[in-house]
DNA sequence: GTATATGCAAAGTCTTTGCATCGTT
DNA sequence: AACGATGCAAAGACTTTGCATATAC
């Protein structure tokens, strides 16, 4: 995928700062809050504006680049967005978030297609608990 | 459910406020922004600090009464915490906002739980997309 | 060269908090 | 009387926006 030619196409220009917001985010497999990637880009180029982070985004989102997902609370995070729509497994106790493969997704779409006369067009699965490896059972490995 | 006595049992106290902001929460059946929530009771009370429905609902939340559901960017909405798990789907069209009564929901916690070591807690499951009155096919009618 | 994007700072939105006052037990 | 809860206003966190300058094309 060429962030560049597509932005082009829109009529959008290649800034160096939407570049790195892309890279960073593609570097991350995702979950990143927006500070997050600011500090990351700021990190290797000179200096990035939040706003323009806000922004990159944003833009990116609007062209189906990239998107935010609720984790909760004040959890907003961005990520690429994959087409296979995954969803998320929020460990209460490490904190850390997982992609769940499965195409639990997928089942849900076609369950409410089917029966509901709701036509889905963003399904959003946030799981929260404990992890395997926060799990007790688990800490005696 | 008597709230007072629940409440009470916790070591707070049943004020009005707190009242009311649970019967809003229930004549509603969920789905209010702490807003809305503010307006709802205002509207019948003389006044009440918008402050005062956030700390009602951090403590009714605290209690297991009520939970924050996050529908999307800029959407959290406050509704009465059922027990069995309902999820979401909201009306990109109208912006209605549904529960969907399937068991869904119970159905992604034995996938998890059983092959995949992850102790679900809390499943947040929100769809976007078109509700049956707003789609196309149904316009005729 | 020209229109678009950035940086900066200010404003906006939503939520929380400190503190004096009020109300319940 | 004592402790907890409310109201008010200020502060906080996060995100957006206006405007002058810089830059991609």
């Amino acid at each position: 995928m060429d962030v560049g030619e597509l932005l082009r196409t829109e009529g959008y220009r290649l800034t160096p700062q939407r570049q790195m917001v892309w890279n960073a985010l593609r570097a991350a497999d995702g979950h990143l809050t927006a500070e997050q990637i600011h500090d990351e880009v700021t990190r290797i180029a000179p200096a990035i504006n939040l706003a323009s982070v806000y922004r990159s985004l944003s833009l990116l989102a609007q062209l189906g680049l990239v998107k935010e997902v609720q984790l909760g609370e004040g959890m907003g995070r961005w990520e690429v967005n994959h087409p296979d729509d995954k969803f998320h497994l929020v460990c209460r106790v490490c904190g850390r978030v997982d992609h769940h493969p499965g195409d639990l997704v997928e089942r849900v779409r076609a369950h409410l297609s089917g029966e509901h006369n709701f036509s889905p067009e963003g399904i959003d699965l946030v799981v929260h608990g404990v992890c395997a490896r926060c799990s007790p059972a688990q800490v005696a490995d």
